[in-house]
DNA sequence: ATTACTACCTGACAGC
DNA sequence: TGCTGTCAGGTAGTAA
């Protein structure tokens, strides 16, 4: 579910109401989801007593930074982290996993479909864990962009897909972009021109940016750590929109299968 | 190197 | 009212 801009939403919003404060207790409501992630209880209460000193996002991962150890965490398609405190509180849900209880407020990790992620990771380790990522795609310069792209052989909608190359876009937000620059799914990446390129990069940036400013997209299942729904998926151009007219010629857009994944775009408008 | 398929899970929705 | 199939902001592993 959440993509880049959803993760940065709620890393800023915890950054704001949670950094400082001690982790008093970690509470798991679902053994077999840890398990899963080859985790303890035990383990993840040595951070028990700790202070969460900062939090760090990369691609579509969120670290919370403890004094010798990260929690990592990915939602998966799914996944959400809700924070209850004075002044939010949800209701209980059957699938909440774990909580983690601090001094200032509560935070929930809920998953539906428990596609979501825990690590718990050494902080001299961490850097090395989140290098199995590409460069996320806030941080990546014009010429770190053109050096991921050009010579993959890939359909430039997998290559965004594939969080090894950039770090960050997914299905909605790949779609997005390759709408608003007028590039189609199936064009390969070795193939792109430079102005193309460039095109990308530019799009990229402002997509991202419109769509933190307005705190993400919720199609079904994502909210904030306040549990509130984004409001970028009614800029949404193609997502979700296949069947209907193109907004800028009238044609019919179409959907088609890239990567397993669900992909529209305009066969007219998109080269 | 690239691509396809499967698995992991639950829920919503369409069609019969 | 069911039942069945399809689809969903993701990723990892395995096989051709």
């Amino acid at each position: 579910m959440p993509e880049l801009p959803e993760v940065e939403t709620i890393k800023r919003d915890l950054e704001k109401s949670l950094s400082g404060a001690i982790l008093k207790k970690i509470i798991s409501y679902n053994a077999r989801f840890l398990e899963k992630n080859n985790l303890s209880l035990q383990e993840l209460r040595f951070l028990e007593g700790e202070t969460l000193k900062s939090l760090l996002r990369k691609g579509k991962f969120l670290a919370l930074i403890f004094t010798e150890q990260a929690l990592v965490l990915h939602l998966g398609l799914t996944g959400a982290l809700i924070l209850n405190s004075e002044n939010s509180s949800s209701i209980f849900s059957s699938h909440d996993l774990f909580a983690l209880i601090f001094d200032r407020g509560t935070l929930i990790f809920r998953d539906t479909r428990k596609f979501g992620k825990v690590f718990l990771i050494a902080m001299d380790k961490l850097s090395t864990f989140l290098n199995r990522l590409g460069i996320d795609a806030l941080e990546i310069t014009f010429e770190e962009f053109k050096k991921s792209l050009q010579g993959q052989r890939g359909r430039i909608k997998e290559l965004f897909l594939n969080q090894r190359i950039i770090a960050g876009l997914g299905n909605i937000y790949t779609d997005e972009l390759l709408f608003r620059t007028k590039i189609s799914p199936f064009r390969r990446g070795i193939e792109l021109s430079e102005e193309e390129l460039l095109r990308l990069y530019q799009e990229m940036q402002s997509l991202l940016a419109e769509a933190i400013a307005l705190r993400g997209s919720s199609i079904r299942d994502y909210v904030d750590s306040e549990g509130k729904k984004g409001r970028f998926q009614e800029r949404h151009l193609v997502y979700g929109k296949a069947g209907t007219p193109c907004p800028f010629c009238q044609t019919t857009l179409k959907r088609t299968i890239i990567a397993q994944r669900g992909t529209t775009y305009c066969p007219n408008c998109q080269k």
